[in-house]
DNA sequence: CTTGGACCTGACAAC
DNA sequence: CGCGGCAGGTCCAAC
């Protein structure tokens, strides 16, 4: 058993529960103030108090997995100072403070983000949960039984149709291939890794290292949320619909309508083109942008949605 | 190179 | 209470 507390007055303002709501992670199981989840492969339990950061686990771990984990020692003040570049930007790093880029297992974000598209939040943690019971290790705390983990050899050695009862639905094909790829290169990984951002960004998506079922979208999302790659700007619809006040002035706005009307979509020119600018306005921390745009963007036009 | 559909499934709002 | 449109996109075919 493993009780670790964390002064989190020793580092910069954070906020767990912002974290788990930030639409980087799926699958942990939220009680109250208590989040169930696997951290750096083992089973633990995490809340804040305060200015505590409360770690529980019946597995080892160390201080140091954690603060890797949620990026505490991340010098937020400094990204946000960098990012701030007008009212939008001001008012969302204000109301979502204490955020952070967490460091997350980079096979299982490739999971989570092909299972996540064209899926509402509440189905693609159904979806993530499904999988991890299936392929992934089961753990209990407090009489609480959760999932995670999931086995990427596991999921490329067993049939489409048991994939698809996990409720994945169509993007079944797309997982299973992407299983298949990872797991016959065990280098697969560590070369994306060792890349910078652009290579990656073009390896994922094109070439002999594509992944089956990973548009740029996803891509951007792996990059950032499993590889820690700071300049990728994942651009949902979340992101197109705050694009024009986040960005204002620093871009053609011609780019975004189409006959007065906002675009829903853009081609793969555009996409990479919306990035470079907020690359450009943010520098290397555009992914910490991309977060508070987005959680400002489901704030405003979110409905009853918002968090 | 760009564009418009199709696509599994389910939580949700609007009647 | 059941129905229809839509959801953190991507693939594919056809211009």
């Amino acid at each position: 058993m493993t009780l670790i507390y964390i002064d989190l007055k020793r580092y910069f303002s954070f906020d767990l529960k912002k974290c788990m709501h930030s639409g980087q992670i799926f699958g942990w199981k939220n009680f109250g103030k208590k989040w169930y989840g696997f951290l750096n492969k083992v089973p633990v339990c995490v809340s804040q108090e305060e200015n505590k950061l409360i770690v529980v686990s019946n597995k080892s771990i160390t201080e140091d997995d954690i603060i890797y984990f949620f990026n505490l020692d991340e010098d937020v003040d400094k990204i946000n100072k960098k990012i701030d570049v007008n009212d939008f930007m001001e008012k969302a790093i204000e109301l979502y403070c204490g955020i952070r880029v967490l460091r997350q297992d980079p096979v299982e974000t490739i999971i989570e983000f092909v299972c996540a598209q064209n899926k509402n939040i509440p189905a693609i943690q159904k979806t993530i949960t499904e999988i991890s019971k299936r392929y992934g290790e089961k753990a209990e705390m407090n009489g609480i039984t959760f999932y995670g983990k999931p086995n990427i050899r596991k999921i490329a050695k067993s049939k489409l149709s048991e994939i698809l009862e996990t409720g994945i639905g169509y993007r079944a094909k797309y997982l299973l291939s992407t299983a298949e790829k990872i797991s016959e290169d065990s280098t697969y990984v560590d070369k994306i890794r060792s890349m910078e951002y652009f290579s990656a960004l073009n390896a994922m998506t094109s070439g002999k290292m594509k992944l089956y079922g990973v548009g740029l979208k996803v891509a951007d999302c792996i990059l950032l949320y499993g590889f820690y790659k700071l300049e990728a700007f994942p651009i949902d619809v979340w992101i197109l619909r705050a694009y024009h006040y986040a960005l204002k002035g620093f871009y053609d706005e011609n780019l975004l309508s189409v006959n007065g009307f906002r675009k829903t979509k853009l081609s793969r020119k555009e996409y990479l083109l919306m990035g470079d600018v907020a690359r450009k306005v943010f520098g290397k921390y555009a992914g910490y942008a991309q977060l508070y745009i987005y959680l400002a963007s489901r704030s405003l036009f979110g409905g009853s949605k918002k968090f």
